[in-house]
DNA sequence: AATGATTACTGAGGTTACCTCAACATGAGG
DNA sequence: CCTCATGTTGAGGTAACCTCAGTAATCATT
């Protein structure tokens, strides 16, 4: 059955374009993946711990010091104390991460867009539909 | 419009499970994904300089050396000097990499066979002719 | 309240998979 | 043969992760 093969193929050709696009959209911020993630991850959910954002970003909770550590640098996020909990860090957007955040996500959507442009309605459909089937597995 | 963004967001899901399968798979090996890579290229172009592994796996030289050293202590592949230029070392696959290269690609076609069982013939020559033209493009 | 276990974070140091740069041998063209 | 280009590798560097141990704070139990 040379089908499935040739499927994760093209899958696989058109995952690398995908990425490639959408790391050339993102050079200018100059982030890691793990960077542009944790941005994402604290706009969606707000404040977080700095084991939350480890867990969202699955890795480990040393790891996510660092990238915070490298976020906070640039002036992107801020630490504050947990008033909850005083063991505890609180990673919080400061205003000039949260517009940088919305650039890059209008990056991110813009280069997706680009690539799917190709498609004509139905076909999207299709992607979507036969895509929803994929994920919902498992 | 959100569409692109759904879109891409489904793909990744879809392209997460492929990977997290594929790597799952491929575990009993332990191989890196370039070693992997490594001996597919191999298999498919028969022998080749170190400098064309690298071509292939898209590294630099001074790195393929490295995959190949890993590959040639396990007995994967063997160095011989290129008959047609003493600079070069040709890298070709023993018969043990040979047989293991066999195993592994059945590993992974077995992989996303799974994965992609979920769909009926529809939806997989939908999806098919869709990636088909997003790989296209460009 | 005192104590012992647990939790949140971070410093120190290691690993992996890459990289660049320079050295060395070989090859190709004037 | 002399120069310049090419193929490979040694030396050493880096990014992004990891584990392990230590410190401070909190929680649970007595």
């Amino acid at each position: 059955m040379q089908e499935e093969e040739s499927l994760s193929d093209a899958f696989w050709a058109v995952a690398r374009q995908l990425r490639h696009r959408t790391k050339v959209a993102l050079e200018p911020w100059d982030l890691s993946p793990s960077q542009g993630r944790a941005l994402t991850v604290l706009a969606r959910h707000g404040d977080l711990r700095l084991s939350s954002v480890a867990e969202h970003l699955r890795i480990a909770p040393r790891s996510a010091t660092e990238v915070v550590d490298d976020l906070q640098q640039r002036g992107l996020v801020e630490r504050r104390p947990d008033p909850d909990d005083r063991r505890a860090v609180l990673v919080t957007l400061t205003s000039h991460g949260t517009a940088v955040t919305t650039e890059i996500q209008a990056a991110r959507q813009a280069a997706s867009a680009r690539l799917f442009a190709v498609l004509d309605p139905a076909d999207r459909q299709d992607l979507l539909r036969v895509l929803g089937k994929l994920r919902d597995d498992t």
